[in-house]
RNA sequence: GGGCAGGUACCCAAGUGGCCAAAGGGGGCAGACUGUAAAUCUGUUGCCAUCGGCUUCCAAGGUUCGAAUCCUUGCCUGCCCA
């Protein structure tokens, strides 16, 4: 096999799309013959430093450019993010200052240097270029575009037919994340599929500004987990890098068998047909040992896997609870009785008496191994005893009575 | 600048004087089931509370015995015309 076709062979593993494989295969070729390496670029945003798996399909692929011998950019658009966001209409962003984009650029590294060699990486702020450009620079490159074009893109078409609002500053996302690979003379640009457009915007700029164009190489989406939908901070259904390993490991287990699939095919390099062999829920434990252990190592991937199988499958009581509570006499009334409804509120795991109260009346709570479910229960609290409270399906906490 | 249509709970969305703490769907939570799941089914989902009470339907006023619903003003959004 040649170097060319091994290249191409890894660069293409996994991707949706890319645009257009012919200019990737002679910038590959040309690259190779001048031993030029080619400058890859993705684009992160710098208000999400809570880097989530789904991140990590790009980051991965990345690797594989950097394991090639290739340049690789990593850029962190605290330009684009201080403009505001596209999507919050009704809330503007505040504007970030130069300290918490600098902290969030450290978590970045952080995280990202799990799986990137910093040796090989180049980060860089799109502030470096945007920030010196003059308001009529930017009305110079507001000119390389066209409005018509702009609203080619699905979700601004959607909106607007749907009447929802669209803010003319939300133009200048595409226009400025293009401009960026004119300023750093990018090769290639990684996205995910969401991404194409702006890709592609790219590409037109880099034209009109006489440059050769990007390849733009689109990545699935990853699932959240809850399915369906893709992975993201506001839908909630994310599992963070920096997420505690019992709490990575347990959101790992609650993912459908489907699911599963999936991300071992997007997360990991492990062979398919293998895993689809195997017990489903032994594959999935291994996924989230496998997982756990690449962003916390493997010793709390272990201890991750035995607390799981301690609260879970034997439903014991863990011993790391989530919460500990030491209450002393002036939490109890004089009589030393506390309402069990109110006991359950102090732990703070759950936000309202009433929640509570309905936990209670529903059957989802435990003291001490004894499922409660009298929402009016007085409880007597010796001093010095501890008291394990299970609130739900899966939060604990350990209760301490002083004197 | 003018005309029109809107702003309802976490999200979408019904309701257009009392029967509304407010239908329905999504999401969340709990229970059953299970492989830890997922799917499914059931319940629940403003706050405090024993009956019951209290605070909500963009904001501020007003009409009314009584307002999410009517009126006024303001703020916000969309469409059309200029």
């Amino acid at each position: 096999m040649s170097e060319l076709s091994r290249q191409l062979d890894l660069i293409l593993r996994g991707a949706v799309e890319v645009l257009h494989q012919a200019e990737l295969e002679s910038k590959l070729a040309r690259s190779l013959k001048d031993k030029k390496p080619l400058r890859v670029k993705a684009g992160f945003d710098p208000t999400a430093p809570d880097l989530h798996l789904g991140h990590t399909v790009l980051i991965h692929k990345l690797k594989h450019f950097q394991d090639l011998g290739h340049h690789v950019i990593f850029l962190i658009g605290d330009f684009t993010g201080m403009i505001g966001d596209p999507t919050g209409v009704s809330e503007t962003r505040k504007a970030l200052t130069k300290e918490q984009v600098e902290e969030n650029a450290k978590t970045y590294q952080r995280q990202i240097f799990k799986v990137l060699d910093p040796d090989r990486t180049t980060i860089e702020f799109n502030s470096r270029w945007m920030g010196a450009m003059t308001a009529e620079g930017l009305i110079g490159l507001a000119a390389h575009y066209r409005v018509a074009r702009m609203m080619e893109r699905d979700d601004f078409q959607k909106r607007y037919q749907d009447q929802k609002p669209i803010s003319v500053h939300e133009f200048l996302y595409p226009l400025v994340q293009g401009y960026d690979s004119v300023a750093l003379k990018a090769d290639i640009e990684l996205g995910g599929t969401d991404q194409k457009f702006n890709l592609l915007v790219g590409r037109d700029l880099q034209r009109d500004y006489g440059q050769e164009p990007q390849v733009a190489i689109t990545m699935p989406l990853l699932e959240g987990i809850f399915g369906l939908r893709k992975m993201s901070k506001s839908l909630g259904n994310y599992i963070a890098l920096e997420d505690a390993p019992g709490e990575m490991f347990g959101k790992m287990m609650s993912i459908s068998d489907e699911l599963m699939i999936r991300y071992y095919e997007l997360l990991t390099t492990e062979d398919l047909t293998r895993v689809k062999a195997a017990h489903p829920m032994e594959s999935k434990r291994q996924l989230a040992e496998l997982i756990v252990a690449r962003y916390h190592g493997d010793e709390a991937a272990r201890t991750a896997r035995e607390s799981f199988q301690q609260k879970f499958q034997e439903r014991e009581f863990p011993s790391d609870p989530d919460v500990r509570l030491t209450l002393t006499k002036a939490d109890l009334k004089v009589d030393g009785t506390i309402s069990l409804a109110d006991l359950v509120t102090r732990t703070g795991l759950i936000s309202s008496k009433s929640e509570a109260r309905r936990l209670i009346i529903q059957g989802g709570l435990e003291v001490n191994g004894q499922k409660q479910t009298d929402a009016n229960a007085v409880l007597t609290l010796i001093t010095g005893r501890e008291y394990q409270v299970k609130v739900g399906r899966r939060k604990f906490a350990l209760v301490e009575i002083q004197a």
